[in-house]
DNA sequence: GTCTATAATTAGATAGAC
DNA sequence: GTCTATCTAATTATAGAC
C-alpha cells in the first residue's frame, strides 16, 4: 500500500525545490546531484530513493508540475462585454493574472527551466507547453467573440486582434525575464504593457 | 608578427561552426569538448591550440561574432516618409530584413546559444544583447519621428506605437525559435506579422 | 600546426549498513 | 528512510612527440 508519508513528501519537495533553483539559474547541465544533496543537506543517496531515475527524473516532475500550476493558476473570470472601456479594464485584469503567476518564483523557475532546456523536452512535454498558450489565446478569443458586432470587427480579425494582444503580453515578459534576466517583474512594465493596451483597443475598437 | 595563417583560420572557424551548432542543440554544458574535436575530425590537443582557455572561450567567440554578426546585418535603409501606405511598407521591409537574418542558421544558432546560455553571460555581453534590441528601437523612432504632424499622433506616442510593432516583431520570432523550436523560420508567420502590422498601422496612423 | 597518450578531476549512480 | 563508501565512466586539460 503504497501512501505517501509525510516525511517522505517533505524530503522530496525539498529535493526539487533546491533542484529547481539551481536548473534555473545555472541549467540542468552544469547542476551536479551533489550540490542539490548539500543544498538540501542530504546524504548522497538519498536522492536515488525518491528519484530512482536520477536527475533527468527530477528535471521532468519540475517540467510537469511547473506546467500543472502555471495552467491552473490561469482562471480570468471574464464576464460578459459592455463598452469598450469595459473590455480594456477585463483583458488589463487577465494581463495582471498572467504577471502575478510569473511574478512567483516557484513558476518563474519552471518558467525559465522550460524555455532554457527546451531542446531537452520530449515531444509531449512541448504540447503541454503549446498548449497552454493555445488556452489563453482562446479563452481571450471566446471572451471577445461575443461582442463582435458591437466593436465595428469582423468575426474573422478576433483571432488577429487577440495574436496583438497576447504579443504585447509576451514580449514583455520575456524581455524581462529572458533577455534583462531580471528575476522580479517590474512594475514599471506592467504600466507599459497596459498604455500599449490603451492605444490598441482605442484604436482599434469603435463603439457603435 | 602574428598573422593570421589560412589554414589557422580555417581550423578555427571549423571549430567554430561545429560548436556552434552543438551549442545550439545541445547547449553548452551538454556539449564536450570530445564531441567538437569528432565533429571536427581533429585530435584532442588541437582545441587548446587555438583557444587556450577552452571551452568557455569557444563559447565566448560565438557571442561576441553572433552579436557582432545581427548587428552588421541591420542596415534597414529607411527614406522619408510620404503617405501611412508607405509606412507600412518600410515597416515590412525592415520585419522581412530582421526575418532574414534569423533564417541564416548560423545568426539562428548564435541567438539560440545567447539566449539559452543567457545566464552565463557576463555584464558586458548581456549589454552587447540588449544594446542592439535597443538599436533596432531607435532606428524605428528616428524613422518615424518626423512624420509625426502628418499622422495624427503626438511625438511622445511614437516610442509607444514602436514598442507595439517590436512586440509583434519579436514575438513572432521568439514563439518560433523557442517555444516551437523549429529552426527554420516559416514563411506563414511572417505572412501573420504582415497582416498584424497593417491592422496597427491603418488603426492608429491618420493620414491629415 | 597537428598528433597521441594520459593526467587529474568530477560526474552520475549503486551497494549495503543502520 | 537515511546514511557512508565507492564504482565506473566521462570530462577538461596538458605534456610532449612529430
Amino acid at each position: 500500500m503504497k501512501k505517501d508519508g509525510a516525511k517522505g513528501e517533505l524530503q522530496k519537495n525539498k529535493i526539487l525545490n533546491a533542484a529547481r533553483e539551481l536548473f534555473a539559474t545555472k541549467g540542468f547541465e552544469a547542476t551536479t546531484t551533489r550540490e542539490i544533496n548539500r543544498q538540501t543537506d542530504s546524504a548522497e543517496g538519498l536522492l536515488y530513493y525518491y528519484f530512482p531515475h536520477g536527475k533527468r527524473e527530477i528535471l521532468d516532475t519540475i517540467i510537469y508540475e511547473g506546467i500543472q500550476s502555471r495552467t491552473n493558476a490561469i482562471d480570468f473570470k471574464f464576464h460578459s462585454v459592455s463598452s469598450v472601456a469595459d473590455i480594456e479594464q477585463q483583458l488589463l485584469n487577465a494581463f495582471d493574472q498572467i504577471w502575478q503567476i510569473f511574478s512567483q518564483q516557484e513558476n518563474y523557475y519552471s518558467f525559465m527551466i522550460t524555455i532554457r532546456e527546451r531542446a531537452l523536452l520530449s515531444n509531449k512535454q512541448a504540447k503541454w507547453l503549446q498548449d497552454l498558450i493555445k488556452e489563453v489565446r482562446q479563452l481571450l478569443i471566446d471572451f471577445l467573440t461575443p461582442a463582435t458586432e458591437k466593436l465595428g470587427l469582423q468575426q474573422d480579425n478576433i483571432p488577429q486582434l487577440v495574436d496583438i494582444i497576447l504579443s504585447l503580453f509576451q514580449s514583455s515578459i520575456y524581455d524581462e525575464l529572458l533577455i534583462n534576466n531580471n528575476q522580479e517583474l517590474n512594475n514599471q512594465i506592467s504600466h507599459t504593457v497596459q498604455s500599449q493596451l490603451h492605444l490598441i483597443v482605442t484604436s482599434i475598437l469603435v463603439e457603435k
